[in-house]
DNA sequence: ACATTAAGTGATT
DNA sequence: AATCACTTAATGT
């Protein structure tokens, strides 16, 4: 196991030196499909880093209203947790796992020390900002400037890409809450992207084609 | 066969 | 684009 994360972390272009470190004082912990990981109210001292499967980082607002901020693949970390723990904060996402996934748990309190001493750590942090930082200017692009069949479009296609497969195993309800939207306003746009020829429909279930 | 849940549709705001 | 009210289709027991 620590073999597979080894590698993972290889990849990530970091210092052997500090990849030992990282193997020595994290703990892998593994969450099923579903599994909520970052809650409203987590005290966690922990920065998730991503060995495999997605996790989806979303923000809610007092009414339970969530929006979608974006996903977390293997290889990337919450750059919001990094953020939250440093400055000793309250985590205010929500992160669930898309899919059944793998996590290496850092405690925070060695992540100050080697932002200063590993350059390559600095590195990669500053690069999970910078990335997620784009993700969510794409994604308050879509909700502020996309109308609602762009942007239900995008969504398929974004799922697609993340999870690498054309099917999506979803109701319409689900989709419309994701989209903070309603069963039948989506149901008639997968109607007309049916039409088009752009997706096939099936119960609980949509082909991309 | 019946109940439940998902999806389709027209009309209204 | 949202909501309502209703229909039709698929699925589970």
């Amino acid at each position: 196991m620590k073999a597979l994360i080894e590698h993972a972390l290889t990849n990530m272009s970091l210092e052997p030196e500090l990849i030992s470190e990282i193997l020595d004082y994290g703990r892998l912990k593994k969450v099923r499909a579903g599994q909520l990981i970052i809650g409203p109210d987590s005290t966690s001292k922990e920065m998730p880093l991503v060995i495999s499967g997605i996790l989806k980082v979303m923000k809610q607002d007092q009414d339970g209203n969530e929006i979608f901020l974006y996903y977390l693949e293997g290889g990337d970390t919450c750059a919001m947790s990094i953020a939250c723990c440093i400055e000793g904060k309250l985590n205010r996402f929500k992160v669930l796992a898309e899919e059944d996934s793998e996590l290496w748990m850092i405690p925070m309190a060695y992540v100050d020390g080697w932002v200063q001493k590993y350059n390559s750590f600095r590195k990669y942090v500053f690069d999970a900002y910078q990335s997620r930082f784009d993700e969510l200017l794409e994604t308050i692009e879509s909700i502020s400037f996309m109308n609602m069949d762009q942007r239900l479009l995008k969504f398929l296609l974004d799922k697609k890409q993340v999870t690498g497969s054309y099917v999506i195993q979803m109701t319409h309800q689900q989709i419309a809450r994701e989209l903070n939207s309603s069963r039948v306003v989506v149901s008639r746009l997968l109607k007309q992207l049916e039409r088009q020829q752009k997706i096939q429909q099936y119960r609980n279930r949509i082909e991309i084609l």
